[in-house]
DNA sequence: AACAAAAATGCAATCGATTGCATAAAATAC
DNA sequence: GTATTTTATGCAATCGATTGCATTTTTGTT
């Protein structure tokens, strides 16, 4: 016995007064007096009233709804960052309607228009594995829809973008390889039209030049860094006649798909081969040994992000003005890379 | 310079036609003929037409939008839950809207009232370890609007309810433990206000009692199942004058970190400690020794969920015909309780 | 060719809240 | 006591799509 809800006009009709007062005195209008904003708001709750957002939308032409897309929920990293953006968001009164593009282009694309059709505020998002084109995010850009892209970017955008240095990141890590006496370094890579694998690439690259270490094409595997691909790039590296003695993982689950196959047959970590990984999981500090990873502020970054889209939202900030956020990041030194402990 | 959206009035102005035959044609209605269904349509993807969601919401009082509440996004249990959800709300045409409590009551109440103000057409939850009231959700019962609990859920509800045998598994933890030749099996529980950890202490009960083991109240803690508070139960354990040697954890992170200090303090897992947690976390699978757990099928349980609530929705099945549904789960044995491979 | 039946389209109200402008009521000024 | 402000409230249009009912157009029948 689905009884329809309570409206403004209800409000109105009982009191006698025109749905405009009501509608003006829930929202604390100034130009109600203090005496009628009172009787309508005893009223309201001994009703129950509910307020409609969905036509207070239609109207306002503003939805106080922020849309996510990101490859995968339920990735730590993301799902810290969600957890930083929701935690904003509700702070700011806004409402976080999330998407998985499943690291698909396809469905990437459908979530963008599905939340473009919901007249969501803005949108923050990570693009997918298989992104490369970006004509989807003009549905935004053309009418000046705010969006804020983290880690994974779409270039050439009037938008927010919130980092990490990837590059500086995987020279660290390459470095810290170097000094711990690693000969031969390879880098597990993930897609490179992606700016994050991009830039750690050249990250490493450019540390093994620093060192004047020589550059071996076969020391570096591309693909998608699933925990098989871990398994498989490591095994790849072994089977060479002349191996690798370190890799630099494009993320922490490849890092431990390989962690686990060395122990399995017997190949010591650190002391005959080290491992660093990307993202800091947390197995990652668990797991036996440990891995070296960098850290990623994912909590922080998804505060920053909606902070920077609301505020563009609301126009608190001079538009056109738009940052690229580098927040820092570390090295996190744990035992899969410690080998001069047991020199 | 944001200009004005196109509308299907736009539309019809173009063509000389009216808007309500826009509508019908763009919802593939009989009524319109094929040859006024391809001009609109033709001039609908030139103009870049995309409809308005809102206000097609407000009209037809649905808004295809489910709302989630859970406890903490980035948990895996519930961010792999959000995901199953995702899925199959996707495909259906639905969009999720998800918002956390912290765990606390306050905050759930007023998440729980946003998403009412919003309209979705149903929602999904699993209550805060604070909550032992649920008046909040009358809101949407008293509307009939769908509700689906899982994992920890408000009694008493025309709703249904997605759940693990949590008696039953930790029944057969316990009686794990007891096989592998433990003689005092600790339990740190959460708050018993809960069905989950009411269903797993009891479990654990009885387990003792059906093997004439007697029931020691020193050996019960209660607390929030943080790191910190496993850490803080291991000691208090480990202080008694007759103190455990295993204990049955009512989540992976406070077995974690009992593992973790057990290490530290040279006492030998499984050999002189056995450890058993619940839900089977990424990390317990990889952590040395490996974590002892339940396995809950948290994906299955999202995809589920959205199923019965998007059929309740849309009245695919006899309302009043709410079910209980217990899905299955297992006890995965692994190392931290393992103690009898030592003997 | 006339008329019934079927098909296609249009009119206008509706969903519930908001808001520019107008009006009514109260307060103040002279 | 009238004119002028100030304060409080109401009217009616609006946001964009949907839909019951009415009307127009087309098709079919004899």
């Amino acid at each position: 016995m689905k009884k329809t809800s309570v409206t403004i006009h209800d409000l109105a009709r009982e009191l006698n007064i025109s749905a405009s007062t009501v509608s003006r005195a829930l929202n604390d209008n100034p130009r109600i007096s203090q005496a009628t904003k009172d009787k309508i708001r005893t009223l309201a709750t001994k009703l129950g009233y509910q307020p409609n957002t969905i036509a207070s939308n239609l109207r306002t032409q503003k939805t106080h709804t922020i849309g996510i897309v990101v490859p995968l929920i339920n990735r730590y990293f993301f799902s810290t960052f969600i957890s930083g953006v929701e935690d904003v968001a509700f702070e700011a009164g806004y409402n976080v309607i999330i998407s998985q593009s499943k690291d698909l282009f396809d469905k990437e694309n459908r979530v963008v228009h599905s939340l473009f059709s919901n007249r969501v505020d803005g949108i923050i998002v990570s693009v997918s594995m298989q992104t490369n084109k970006y004509d989807h995010f003009n549905l935004f850009a053309n009418k000046n829809i705010p969006m804020v892209f983290f880690d994974r970017i779409a270039p050439d955008f009037k938008a927010h973008k919130i980092l990490i240095d990837d590059f500086k990141c995987a020279h660290m890590a390459t470095q810290h390889l170097i000094d711990q006496g690693c000969k031969r370094i390879a880098h597990l890579a993930g897609p490179t039209s992606l700016n994050t694998y991009r830039g750690r690439m050249n990250g490493y690259l450019d540390a093994l030049k620093k060192n004047k270490l020589p550059v071996d094409e076969e020391l570096v595997i591309y693909n998608r860094l699933t925990r098989v691909d871990g398994l498989t790039a490591i095994k790849q590296f072994l089977k060479l006649k002349n191996p690798p003695d370190a890799v630099l993982c494009g993320n922490d689950t490849s890092a431990l798909s390989m962690i686990i196959y060395l122990r399995e047959i017997g190949i010591r970590v650190p002391e005959d081969f080290c491992i660093v990984g990307f993202s800091n999981e947390p197995f990652s500090e668990v797991v036996t040994p440990a891995i070296s990873t960098i850290r990623q502020p994912a909590f922080e970054m998804g505060q920053k992000a909606a902070e920077l889209l609301i505020d563009e939202i609301e126009q608190k900030r001079i538009p056109e003005n738009y940052q690229t956020i580098i927040m820092p990041s570390d090295l996190i030194i744990r035992e899969s890379s410690s080998k001069k402990l047991y020199d």
